[in-house]
RNA sequence: GGGGCUGUAGUAGAGUCGGUUACAACGCCGGCCUGUCACGCCGGAGGUCGCGGGUUCGAGUCCCGUCAGCCCCGCCA
């Protein structure tokens, strides 16, 4: 039988108590993450959001409080009243915030029994993550989950104030919106009212903000869900949240400034960190020259570099045949890389496998000469150029790949971001941040055959690069701009198309017929022609920033109620079948594949 | 859609070459213990080896399929 909490009110928190609280008399309430029974003294570790502390039942001071306390178990809720003293001579545990002190307990109430949990909640089970997130409300439990999730309304805290002092007016936008083209694949929800129609929850309320803009807010900012329907990755769910900021009559750098402002009091805030402003900036162009990728972990060298043009005239067949079509053969020098194995040499071209690289041509500098299996095919002239290209030294590895463009970047960037990591090159608490702009403002998609827009049909060109739009549209640059942290793009905005005749020019590039632009989008284009501002903004992923900002390698981690890679939730099961007569009044009659549930 | 890793008491693991009754740890239950703090000591209970099929005299172990979780490619403006 429970006791009833009563009159009793609690007093302190557990993780607060210390010194300068003994002889108070408190009441302390939570959960028993421990019980050590001495046969006549009893402990009991009583833990709660801030911590734990100890407390003492002493059989000769109160027996009713120490037969109560005998027959607890682990997570069963109690309630004590008692003095905070200081623990005798030498039995201080240094390992506890609370540790000087104990509680001598007068007075024990059980709240509420529990089951014994399916796993321990304590620091040194590992367990596994079905497990975890099935009794989610367990998991949550423990100190190292709960730091996380404090961590994230560290950082929401922080912004809000932010963005408040910055005359940032925070305006909520439609879940059940419209369903656009463009972009990843949208969660639909289907009408009951309008059958046969649905509406799509947002990617991002893109639209409703910049047509706030129109409207004259001047400054919108929303920590928001977004919902994709895309497959999942250790940093990707299917639903999300943005910090969606937009701002009227600014250009590029004034987004960025007020950003970076945001960035830098989020990090002193959470993490006591000051980051030195302003922050490096890049163009598109030289993050894929010198790093391969679009997000360029900064915390290392290890630099790609182009050796196309040593190697044009060279007599290995690879190399030569790539860079006469029109390809590139990059390197980089694995400093101290010659002590890798061949096994390693094959894991490694393994891995740039992955990227669709044909192949991993290796050297290692010995006190000798070049051991390659590729050396026989070089004039000394080209060693010595190559060498002199990567800075190479004896003992080292250079790695090469020779491919198109687009895959010899991105191979190679990729094999770069995993030799930094797995090296040790790349420290947790170094943070480097890098503005990545000047991006491309469409790219050709092979498959539909047409352009598609880098960042999104919105953004736009940079002003010089207008006139290509007409001429050579795929070398046009756009005024959109990423923040990357440690390899990881945290965030990415751009300034926006505020005319109207840009904009119908934008979806004429991306093949959206007049008539396609008008159903999906033709309240964006009449807003523009009622004197929409000059407005641009960003959006930053809450769950990436929370991720870095914790140390952890999960987006899960960082997500109170998460879903699994196939999209599913293990504690509430959800996605689930519905009943017919919900499916009838919605119009809706499944495949009898569906049905069946394959 | 594709590639890879994992799946054995409540938990996390060991289980060799296919061979007797599937191990020890933590947790749980009972007993002892008045200064522990991941307390200690003694005893006990606890198993659909993810699931289905196959090979074999015999399968946790080998083969095929399948399910689930994780990592990755594609996908994610």
């Amino acid at each position: 039988m429970n006791d009833q909490l009563g009159s009793w009110k609690r007093t302190h928190y557990c993780g607060d108590l210390k010194a300068g609280n003994i002889g108070e008399q408190v009441c302390l309430m939570g959960w028993v993450q421990r019980r050590r029974d001495h046969g006549g003294l009893i402990f009991i570790d009583l833990r709660d959001r801030t911590g734990i502390v100890q407390l003492a039942l002493d059989p000769d001071r109160d027996p009713e409080a120490h037969a109560k306390a005998d027959q607890v178990r682990s997570e069963w809720v109690v309630a004590a009243i008692g003095r905070v003293s200081p623990r005798p001579e030498g039995m201080v545990n240094p390992k506890l915030k609370t540790g000087e002190v104990e509680i001598e307990v007068s007075e024990l109430r059980i709240l509420n029994q529990a089951e014994t949990p399916p796993f321990m909640l304590d620091e040194y089970t590992d367990v596994a993550e079905n497990l975890r997130l099935k009794y989610r409300y367990l998991d949550l439990r423990r100190p190292a989950v709960q730091e996380c999730l404090i961590m994230r309304h560290k950082v929401t805290r922080t912004v809000r104030s932010y963005l408040d002092e910055n005359g940032f007016l925070d305006i909520e936008t439609p879940v059940l919106t419209k369903s656009t083209p463009e972009g990843a694949r949208d969660y639909l929800v289907p009408s009951r009212v309008n059958q046969g129609t649905f509406y799509a929850l947002p990617q991002s309320p893109q639209i409703f903000k910049q047509l706030l803009m129109v409207s004259g807010f001047d400054r919108y900012a929303q920590i928001v869900k977004c919902f994709r329907d895309e497959d999942l990755r250790a940093d990707r769910q299917p639903e999300f949240t943005q910090i969606d900021c937009e701002m009227s009559f600014v250009d590029r750098d004034d987004v960025i400034a007020m950003m970076e402002g945001m960035i830098a009091r989020v990090f002193r805030e959470a993490l006591g960190v000051e980051v030195k402003l302003p922050m490096a900036r890049m163009t598109y162009a030289e993050a894929l020259d010198r790093f391969g990728v679009d997000n360029p972990d900064l915390r290392f060298g290890l630099e790609l570099v182009d050796l196309t043009d040593i190697v044009r005239e060279c007599d290995f067949k690879v190399f030569a045949d790539v860079a006469a079509g029109g390809g590139l053969v990059k390197a980089i020098n694995v400093k101290g890389g010659a002590t890798f194995s061949r096994k390693d040499l094959d894991d490694l071209t393994g891995f740039v496998g992955i990227y669709g690289a044909k192949g991993l041509a290796w050297v290692k500098i010995n006190a000798d000469g070049w051991q390659s299996p590729i050396a026989k095919f070089f004039k000394d002239e080209e060693l010595k150029a190559i060498e002199q290209a990567l800075g190479a030294e004896t003992g080292d590895l250079l790695l090469f790949v020779a491919d198109k463009a687009s895959i010899a970047n991105e191979a190679l960037g990729r094999l770069r971001q995993h030799l930094g990591h797995k090296l040790g090159m790349a420290k947790k608490d170094d943070y480097r941040f890098v503005w990545i702009t000047d991006f491309p403002l469409l790219e050709w998609d092979e498959e539909e055959k047409r352009h598609v827009a880098v960042h999104h049909p919105f953004t736009a060109p940079m002003d010089e690069d207008i006139p290509l739009l007409d001429s050579d549209p795929g070398k046009a640059r756009a005024k959109a701009y990423d923040l990357v942290l440690n390899g990881s793009e945290i965030g990415g905005g751009s300034i926006r198309i505020h005319d109207q005749a840009i904009q119908a020019k934008m979806f004429e590039l991306l093949g959206i017929g007049e008539e396609e632009a008008r159903a999906k989008f033709g309240f964006l284009l009449d807003a523009l022609k009622y004197g929409a501002p000059p407005h641009g903004g960003i959006a930053f992923g809450l769950d990436r920033l929370t991720m870095l900002l914790a140390g952890t390698d999960s987006i899960r981690d960082v997500i109170a109620f998460p879903k699994t890679q196939k999209a599913t939730c293990l504690l509430s099961e959800a996605p689930s079948p519905v009943d017919e007569k919900q499916l009838r009044e919605l119009g809706i009659r499944l495949s009898s594949r569906a049905r069946k549930g394959d």
